[in-house]
DNA sequence: TTCCGGATCA
DNA sequence: TGATCAGGAA
C-alpha cells in the first residue's frame, strides 16, 4: 500500500466524519477522568446504551477524587444495568491511584492501571492527552481487516493500525469507530454508502470473534442478580435465593466468588453486603 | 481461551 | 433465539 493511497483514504474518511459523525456527551471531552469513565463503560457495551449511565455517573461523581472516596455500593447503584460489575470496582481503584499519584499520559503508563488494557490506555492517551496512537477496538479490527483483505489480530493488527493511523489521531480514531458502527457493520456492511470503499478490498475477509455462551441460566446471570440484590441491602444467601429464584447452593457459590473478587464482603455470620 | 452483564436488534 | 457490543484479566 503506497503512502498516497493511505493519505487519500484518510482524507476521505475524515471528510466523511466531519459531516456524519455521531454525537455523544463524551465527544470532545478532554478531562482524562471523564474520558476514562466513558471508555470503561463502553467496554463490550453499545455506545447508545452508555449515554444515560455516563450522564448520571459523572453528575454524581464529577472528579476522580469524588469517585475515589465513594462507597462501592453507591457506585454499583449507578452501574447496575450496564453489566460487568468488576469494571466499576477497578474504575474506583484507578481513581484512587490517580488522585494520589496523578495521571500517566502515555499508553505505556496508563495500561498499568486496574481495568485499563491496551484499548482503554490508547483511548485516554489519544482523547485526553493528544497522543498520536490508534485505539484498536472491535471496530478498527473489522474495518482494517476489510481494507487489507485479511483477518487481522494480535501484533499484526496493532502494527497495521499504527501504519494506517491518520491525524489528528483523536479524530481518526473516532471516525474509524463511527465507520464501523454505521457503515462497516459486521453482518450487513453498507459499502454503497461507505466513504472509503474505493480503497477497500471488501467485507469478506472479516472473521467474527468466538460467540459467547447463553446468558439465560448462566453464572453471569446469577451473579448479576446477586449484586443487584445486595445493592438493595445486606442479605443472607437464603434470602437472596428466595427472591431471585436461584438455588441456594448456586447463590452461595456466587457469593463466594464475588467475595474473592472484592465486590462483596461477609461479616462471618452469613450476612453479605456490597464491599466497602 | 474462558469468563465476566445485560440490553438491543435482526 | 441469536449476534453484537469503543475489552480486560486470569
Amino acid at each position: 500500500m503506497t503512502l498516497l493511497v493511505e493519505q487519500e483514504r484518510n482524507d476521505a474518511l475524515l471528510a466523511w466524519y466531519r459531516v456524519e459523525r455521531r454525537s455523544f456527551p463524551w465527544r470532545g471531552e478532554s478531562d482524562p477522568y471523564k474520558v476514562l469513565v466513558s471508555e470503561v463503560m463502553l467496554q463490550q457495551t453499545q455506545a447508545s446504551r452508555v449515554i444515560p449511565f455516563y450522564e448520571r455517573f459523572t453528575a454524581r461523581f464529577p472528579s476522580a477524587a469524588d469517585l475515589a472516596s465513594a462507597d462501592l455500593k453507591d457506585v454499583l447503584a449507578l452501574w447496575t444495568g450496564l453489566g460487568y460489575n468488576s469494571r466499576a470496582l477497578r474504575l474506583r481503584e484507578t481513581a484512587r491511584i490517580v488522585t494520589r499519584d496523578g495521571w500517566p499520559t502515555t499508553p505505556v503508563g496508563l495500561v498499568e492501571l486496574p481495568g485499563i488494557g491496551p484499548y482503554t490506555a490508547a483511548a485516554v492517551a489519544s482523547f485526553a492527552f493528544g497522543e498520536q496512537v490508534a485505539t484498536v477496538d472491535t471496530n478498527l479490527r473489522r474495518v482494517l481487516s476489510r481494507w487489507h483483505g485479511e483477518s487481522l489480530s494480535g501484533p499484526t493488527l496493532h502494527s497495521v493500525a499504527a501504519d494506517d493511523l491518520g491525524h489528528p489521531a483523536a479524530d481518526w480514531n473516532q471516525a474509524m469507530m463511527d465507520l464501523g458502527a454505521t457503515r462497516c457493520l459486521p453482518r450487513n456492511p453498507d459499502c454503497t454508502r461507505c466513504p472509503v470503499a474505493q480503497w477497500c478490498v471488501g467485507p469478506d475477509s472479516y472473521r467474527p470473534p468466538t460467540p459467547q455462551g447463553r446468558f439465560e441460566g448462566s453464572a453471569r446471570q446469577l451473579r448479576g442478580a446477586v449484586v443487584r440484590s445486595l445493592v438493595g441491602g445486606e442479605a443472607t444467601g437464603r434470602e437472596i435465593a428466595g427472591h431471585t429464584g436461584f438455588p441456594v447452593k448456586d447463590v452461595e457459590r456466587a457469593l463466594a466468588d464475588l467475595s474473592d473478587e472484592g465486590l462483596v464482603s461477609d461479616d462471618g455470620t452469613g450476612t453479605y453486603r456490597i464491599a466497602e
